[in-house]
RNA sequence: GGGCCCGUGGCUCAGCAUGGUUAGAGCGCACGGCUGAUAACCGUGAGGCCCUGGGUUCGAAUCCCAGCGGGCCCA
């Protein structure tokens, strides 16, 4: 025998019950268990974009987890089989930067020199294993179900050994190349850096113009005008570039001349007086020499030509048409000094120094530089203007530094030879919202460049390329068996494929030479592009890479467009030919109340370990699918989150309410079918409307709409639910015997409890855990062991869409019976002997009757009649004297004093049927025309009204002796209830009740003893004087009375 | 400069892919009510040029075009 429901508790202690519930599954190993039960069910595999192991997730973390959570759980409940391994993202320079910092290293060359790179890197790691714990546990803390044992890492050996496979893999495509190029590159870090790892904001920059002196002009005095917002890069100018189309102005101004495009010469001289001299098409000053301006500064820009080429990327959008090109600090300089062989200069160094080829500036920090090389400028006249500028720069994503360019030998992925795969690939993906993937993303892809995979780095995945020092050949190697078969020195024990030992190992070259390993490490994403393959190990193994891959579902925030969605993208058709996922929701990013991000730098970090403190985990997790939709950005608000906890609060109420009766009857669903219940409209209804719900939910769980889900759920609990059916079934549980009626609604309300917290179970799992527990496990002998082993499901057959919109109507009818009885100062406690439904529409009078009993219990009406004319409305007829007065005259009064005095509907009825109406006036008959007579209603007395969407009520509010009578009963009941409730009595306590009151006021309550003693569970009802355990003096109407209530044992 | 998204009462958002009575919630505000689910709850009311301007249509918050404002990404 199972133990009976129980009572729940009277509060709802959010932390109390996810921590109890959190300790059953651990304890009862639920969720290997729920995995196991659906094992050899059909396969749903999904891929977690690695959280990187910074220590704290953060409330967008909370929010992308809680995403995944909830559709794994409910794919898992409508019987999928789920890879939901975890995974984590270890490497990179964000560690590295902490553990410098934990260390005290103050630069890249003195993790060599101070500590060694074995302790550094042993250091990253040890700090990756500890964060991976902390996070590990604030994602339980959410509730999130994943395989938290058995995650995959991207430090792991075999995970790094399935990345080289994939580097392996590129080569032999010929992907893989060495290249010298301008890329971005952070001087602080020292390394090369992806457009991933940038990320832009405002920044103040000098803005300068330039003059560019002619080698040769007639008079000496001609310019080239240049303006540029790096005037680092000046020392490695070594052309000019002019658009070949656009139109160029010799314009003079004092005793100068200066060359620029003409479409922007009056933005630069606004106010001076200024003369254009001749106009020349670009490609005629192609060819044209001039002087480098820091010719004396810098020596050897006297060894270099400088001339003026054609650019085709010269806009007019700003500047002056002539573009400053340093081939060795700009990726479209570079494109123009290829074309036109120029040397690529670059005079700075790895940590953003001048180098000794800059001359007087060597040894200077690039941007520091900027004033000296101005002043210069200036010094020797050529500076035109100085201006500072604030604009959008890129700066590197974790250290913040300004990013600089700078030409150096790297080595790159072609994604360029395979970008049109990529994005034939790129059709086979079913994107969330589509515009993600069909836009965005894929507008992100075709203007992909080849990807700089190489970084100076320590905590990496090692780049896998070995080179001969004698003949240059490379080796690209793929596995570790591989490398063991090849090395012939260094150690090929424990951590060894991690920076240093895997430097020290060298392989012999078909030459004969030693082959070393170039020294750098990967760029972290292509870490986690590779995850769908290196998290299964493939293709050392290749079973469950058979079993799971591609990947049926991913998703990740709006950011990953150009990370993760991306590199997995790249890799994937590198490895495969192939995108590696088939359906990505993209989701939003978390800002603060105000739609600013939430960063340190602005305080208005909102952290989820104390969003759950003072809410809990499932108040946060329904908040964060319920705030908006999921692709856009959620405003996090905590008058949101306020709102939430008061619907989970209805809803303990529902099911403390629910409880207390059910376990003061010692109810078990199990032992009653339909037929031992007496089942009522209302109980149909609420089963219906809990069926659509499911229906609805599973709808919008399938199609990751996400918020009509929640949004359903919440307007069940609040308006089905809580506020009109345990409203409609108070009356029936108060009854004290084995009642089919109260059965039925017993028997009803446990199972829309059930599907209600069934179809929640995905979203918030503890609290649906919790009641499922006592509620299902209490009493269902064969009820899997947690609700999330329960499979999902409803019944369409149960589902009754006309009853559900009968029942709308009626709610709107009975709620306009309330609204009248408000206007009338008509309590509801009290009844009426008859309210009068009128309208039009058919569907609303057949859903009066059939929903008969629902308002007259809730109106507390004696008749309820529903008709589509109201015949008691007294008519009254007015003579129109807009009409009447001028054709009327002095028997205009005449003919109103009949008007009135007639009854309004027979001439209502008259002028329907002829057209006219005739009145008898002094002799005269006076024809009236229907424009001649407007009619009024009024309501006969006792008599009130109010509308409703589709109609009226009308309700007659005449107290008879019988209805005063049910009302002072009532009022009686309501004192003597609020007696038991100060006295804190058990709901089913028996109680003696003594009365002392006028005659005339027991007169009127005694018909209804037997009512009232039931009501308030009295044994004795007597109206004599008696001592008690409590007694209070009350008024009711006029009447004063005194109230005795006895308890008995 | 380009791509994408967003713009609906004071606030947070539905509705918009599929155009159709009077645009919905919740919070807040004002007023009222209820009292065995009650450290709750319920109702009523005020409050909307649905960003602006064009267009398509019998009909536009919804579809199209242009603009304005905000955000993200890129140049």
């Amino acid at each position: 025998m199972k133990m009976p429901i129980k009572e729940a508790k009277r509060s709802y202690d959010t932390k109390l019950i996810e921590k109890d519930i959190q300790k059953f599954w651990n304890e009862n190993s639920i969720y290997q268990k729920t995995d196991k039960l659906r094992e050899n069910s059909p396969k749903f595999s999904f891929l977690d974009g690695p959280p990187y192991c910074s220590g704290k997730i953060h409330l967008g973390t909370a929010w992308n987890k809680t995403i995944k959570d909830t559709f794994l759980r409910f794919k898992s409940m409508s019987g999928f089989n789920l890879r939901r391994q975890a995974g984590w993202d270890t490497h990179g320079l964000p560690i590295e930067h902490k553990v410098e910092g934990l260390l005290g290293l103050k630069s890249k060359k003195e993790i060599e020199t101070k500590i060694g790179i074995a302790n550094f890197v042993e250091k990253c790691k040890e700090f990756a294993i500890e964060n991976k714990a902390l996070m590990t546990e604030q994602f339980k803390m959410l509730g999130i179900w994943m395989d938290w044992d058995n995650p995959y890492v991207t430090f792991d050996t075999k995970y790094m050994e399935s990345c080289w496979w994939t580097l392996k893999k590129a080569n032999e495509k010929d992907l893989l190349i060495n290249d010298l190029r301008v890329i971005t590159w952070c001087p602080r870090c020292e390394t090369a850096l992806a457009l991933a790892e940038i990320d832009y904001e405002n920044k103040e920059d000098p803005s300068i113009y330039v003059k560019f002196p002619l080698k040769e002009s007639e008079n000496g005095n001609e310019y080239v005008l240049v303006w540029t917002t790096t005037p680092w890069t000046l020392p490695a100018n070594m052309a000019i570039c002019v658009h070949p189309d656009f139109d160029y102005a010799y314009v003079n101004v004092k005793s100068e001349v200066y060359i620029m495009a003409e479409a922007l010469v009056s933005s630069i001289f606004e106010d001076q007086d200024y003369e254009i001299i001749k106009t020349i098409k670009g490609s005629e000053l192609v060819g044209i020499e001039y002087q480098h301006p820091l010719v004396d500064e810098i020596p050897v820009q006297k060894e270099f030509e400088h001339k003026i080429l054609p650019g085709e990327h010269v806009t007019l959008t700003e500047g002056t048409g002539c573009v400053h090109t340093a081939p060795g600090h700009g990726p479209d300089d570079f494109d123009i000094g290829k074309k036109y062989g120029l040397p690529i200069f670059c005079p700075v160094d790895e940590a953003g120094l001048f180098k000794k080829e800059a001359g007087k500036y060597e040894g200077e920090f690039v941007k520091e530089a900027d004033p000296y090389i101005i002043t210069d400028l200036d010094v020797h006249g050529f500076l035109f203007k100085e201006d500072v500028i604030d604009h959008r720069y890129g700066f590197c994503w974790r250290c913040k530094t300004p990013i600089i360019y700078l030409a150096t030998q790297q080595w790159f992925l072609k994604v360029t030879d395979i970008k049109d795969k990529m994005l034939s690939e790129l059709d086979h993906v079913e994107w969330v919202p589509e515009w993600a993937g069909e836009s965005r993303f894929r507008n992100w892809v075709e203007n992909a460049r080849d990807w700089t995979i190489s970084r100076q780095r320590y905590w990496g995945i090692p780049i896998p390329i070995w080179r001969c020092e004698d003949c240059g050949e490379i080796t690209v190697i793929g596995s570790i068996d591989e490398l063991k078969e090849k090395a012939v020195k260094g150690t090929l024990e424990g951590d060894f494929i991690h920076r240093p030992y895997v430097d020290e190992i060298t392989i012999k070259c078909e030459c004969g030479g030693d082959m070393n390993r170039v020294p750098d490490v990967l760029d972290v994403w292509i870490d986690s592009g590779v995850a769908g393959w290196a998290a299964l190990h493939y293709p050392e193994e290749k079973e469950m890479f058979d079993e799971w891959f591609p990947y049926d579902f991913i998703t990740e925030g709006h950011d990953q467009t150009r990370g993760w969605f991306y590199s997995q993208l790249g890799c994937g058709v590198i490895s495969f030919d192939k995108a590696p996922y088939k359906k990505v929701l993209m989701h939003g990013f978390t800002l603060d109340e105000e739609g600013r991000k939430m960063s340190k730098s602005l305080g208005n970090v909102v952290a989820p370990d104390e969003v759950i403190e003072q809410y809990s985990a499932d108040i946060l997790r329904f908040y964060l699918l319920w705030g908006n939709k999921p692709w856009e950005d959620l405003k996090f608000t905590w008058d949101e989150i306020k709102n939430v906890q008061k619907m989970f609060n209805i809803l303990w109420n529902v099911y403390v309410f629910s409880t207390t009766y059910m376990t003061i009857d010692n109810f078990n669903p199990t032992l009653y079918t339909e037929k031992d219940l007496k089942l009522r409209d209302e109980d149909r209804w609420i089963t219906s409307r809990a069926n659509s719900l499911a229906k609805e939910v599973t709808e919008a769980l399938d199609s990751l709409y996400l918020h009509k889900a929640t949004r359903a759920i919440n307007h069940f609990i609040l308006e089905d639910l809580s506020r009109w059916y345990v409203r409609l079934i108070r009356g029936r549980t108060w009854v004290e015997k084995e009642d089919p009626d109260k059965l039925g609604a017993y028997f009803t309300l446990y199972n829309a409890l059930k599907l209600l917290i069934k179809t929640m179970a995905p979203i918030t799992p503890h609290i649906t855990e919790e009641i499922y527990q006592n509620l299902v496990k209490g009493v269902e002998e064969d009820a899997p062991e947690s609700i999330h082993m329960e499979d999902w499901e409803f019944n369409e057959d149960l589902i009754d869409t006309e009853l559900e919109e009968n029942m709308d109507i009626v709610r709107d009818i009975i709620e306009a019976c309330a609204r009248g009885r408000d206007v009338a100062r008509y309590k509801l406690r009290w009844p009426v002997s008859e309210i009068v439904v009128v309208s039009e529409d058919r569907k609303v009078l057949s859903a009066v009757e059939s929903l008969k009993a629902v308002i007259m219990e809730q109106a507390n009406t004696k008749e309820i009649i529903a008709t589509d004319e109201f015949e008691n409305l007294k008519i009254i007829a007015k003579p129109n004297l807009k009409t009447l007065g001028p054709r009327l005259r002095g028997d205009a009064p005449k003919v109103m004093k009949h008007l009135t005095e007639a009854d309004g509907s027979e001439i209502k009825a008259i002028l329907d049927a002829e057209g006219s109406y005739s009145v008898e006036v002094d002799d005269k008959t006076i024809e009236l025309g229907v424009d001649d007579i407007l009619f009024e209603t009024e309501l006969p007395e006792n008599l009130v009204s109010a509308d409703f969407d589709s109609g009226n009520v009308f309700i007659n509010t005449e107290v008879t002796k019988e209805i005063l009578s049910e009302a002072m009963s009532r009022e009686l009941i309501r004192r003597v209830q609020d007696m038991r409730k100060d006295l804190d009595l058990d709901v089913e306590a028996n109680i003696q009740v003594f009365v002392e009151c006028d005659e005339d006021f027991k007169e009127l309550v005694k018909p209804f003893f037997d009512f009232i003693s039931n009501e308030v569970r009295a044994e004795k009802l007597s109206f004599e004087a008696q001592e008690g355990d409590y007694t209070k003096d009350w008024k009711i109407e006029d009447e004063n009375l005194k109230i005795t209530i006895k308890k008995t044992e």
